[in-house]
DNA sequence: GCGTCTATACCGAGCGCTCGCTCGGTAATG
DNA sequence: CATTACCGAGCGAGCGCTCGGTATAGACGC
C-alpha cells in the first residue's frame, strides 16, 4: 500500500464558492474593483496578452509572486486556471442578467433595454474576463467547452427571446428577429474587444448609447 | 569562409504575389473556392481549431502531406505562415472594398450599402481567414502586428468615414456616428465568429439582411 | 508553559517530453 | 551538373508538472 501523497486540496477555485459570492448581494449595475485571487488575476493578465497556449505556468506563477509548485498547490493544472476564470465570468454575467430582468418586470421594451445595458456594462467593466471567455473557448477541453458553450447559449437566448417576443407582440418592427438578435449579441460582446477604460466614454455612457442604437435595430420607439 | 547553406527561398509566400493576384480581376462579389496553397490551407485549418500557439509545425506539415523540413523549404518559420495568412486576408478585403466603393460612386447611402454588403460577404465567405486575422493578432511579432493593425484601422476608417459623411449630410439620422460605426464594424466582423455555411441563410441573403439592419442603426430610409 | 502533532502554504530541483527549427543528405528535372 | 523540392534524424531549449522537502501556525495533552 503506497503512502498517501501530500494530497493538496484539489479545488479549482480556492474555498469553493468564494468567487461566486463576490457579487451576490450587489445590484447588477454595481462593479466594484474585481477582486480575483492573485493567481487568477495573474493568469488573466497573461492569457490576455499572450493567449492561453502562449502563456507559461512559470509566467503566471512569477507574476503572482509564487513558485511553480506554489501555484500548483492552489490549482490542479494550467487548464484549471482557465476554467476558473471562464466559469466565474459566465456565472457573474448570468446573475447580473437575471437581476436586470427581475428589475425590468414584464414590459418587453424594458426587458430589452436593461438586458442591453447589462450586457454592455459587463463587457466594458469586465472586459478582460469577457475577452478571454470568448477568445479561449477552443483552449478548453471537451467537457469544459461543452459546459461553457451551454452557458453562453443560455445567456444569448435571453436576448433572442426578448427580441422575438417584441417582434411578435408588435413592440418591435423588425423583419428579421433572428439576425437582429445575432447582430446585437456580437455588438455587445464586441465591446470587450475594443473598449478601453481611458477613452472618452464611461461604461455607463456607452451602455446608454448602445441601448439607443439597439432600439433602432429592432425598430422600437427611440424612448419608452 | 563557411560554405553557403542550401539557402532556400526565404519568401513568406510562395512566388511573391501569386496570392495577391488570385482575385485581382474578379469582382468584389465573386468568391471562387479559396485556392490557398496547400501549406497555408493546412496552417489555416490548424490555427482555426487549435489556435496559433496550440498548433505544432508538425501538425501543419503532416496535414499538408509534407515533412517538417519540406515545410520549412517554403516558409521560413511558423510565424511566417501566420503573417502570410493574415496579410492575404487583409489585402483581399481591402481590394474588394475599393471595388465596392468604386461601383457605388458618390452617393453616401449607396457607398454605405455596398460597404456593409462587402464586409458581410467577406466575413461569411472567407470566415476562416477573417477569424484568425482577428483572433491571432496578439500572436504576431511587434512589427507584423503594427502593420496588421494599420491595415485593420485603414479598413475600419472606410465605414467610419461613410457614416460620418451620412450624418453630416443629413442622409443618416444618428446622434452617435462614432459608436454606430464601432457597432457596425463589430457586427460585420462578428459574422466570421458564428456564420456556418450549412445554415439556413446564404452569405448573400445574410448580407442583404444585415444591410437592412445596418440602415436602421444609422437611421436611414429602409430602402434607397 | 511546553513539547508534540497536524494542516497549511509554500520551494528547489528536476523529470520526461515536445517544441521550433536545422543539418546533411537524396531523387527528379532540365 | 546546377536547381528545385523535398526527408530522416536529431539538437537545444523550454514546456507542464511533480517529488521530496521546509517554515509557520494553531490544537492538544500534561
Amino acid at each position: 500500500m503506497s503512502r498517501t501523497p501530500p494530497q493538496p486540496v484539489q479545488h479549482s477555485a480556492p474555498s469553493g464558492t468564494d468567487l461566486d459570492d463576490a457579487t451576490q448581494d450587489s445590484s447588477w449595475r454595481d462593479y466594484g474593483h474585481d477582486d480575483l485571487p492573485a493567481i487568477l488575476g495573474s493568469a488573466l493578465e497573461c492569457f490576455i496578452s499572450q493567449g492561453y497556449h502562449g502563456t507559461t505556468i512559470r509566467e503566471v506563477a512569477a507574476h503572482a509572486g509564487l513558485s511553480v509548485p506554489g501555484l500548483y498547490y492552489h490549482y490542479a493544472s494550467k487548464h484549471a486556471l482557465l476554467v476558473a476564470l471562464m466559469s466565474h465570468a459566465m456565472s457573474d454575467l448570468w446573475r447580473r442578467s437575471e437581476q436586470a430582468l427581475a428589475e425590468a418586470g414584464d414590459s418587453v421594451s424594458r426587458r430589452f433595454d436593461l438586458l442591453i445595458e447589462c450586457m454592455v456594462l459587463f463587457h466594458a467593466r469586465r472586459r478582460e474576463l469577457a475577452f478571454i471567455s470568448f477568445s479561449e473557448i477552443r483552449s478548453l477541453d471537451a467537457e469544459a467547452r461543452a459546459e461553457h458553450i451551454a452557458a453562453r447559449d443560455r445567456q444569448q437566448r435571453l436576448i433572442e427571446d426578448v427580441v422575438r417576443d417584441g417582434a411578435r407582440g408588435g413592440e418591435f418592427a423588425t423583419p428579421f428577429p433572428r439576425e437582429v438578435s445575432t447582430a446585437l449579441i456580437t455588438m455587445c460582446t464586441g465591446v470587450a474587444q475594443w473598449f478601453h477604460p481611458g477613452g472618452t466614454l464611461s461604461p455607463e455612457e456607452l451602455a446608454q448609447r448602445y441601448r439607443r442604437i439597439a432600439r433602432m435595430t429592432v425598430g422600437a420607439a427611440p424612448d419608452a
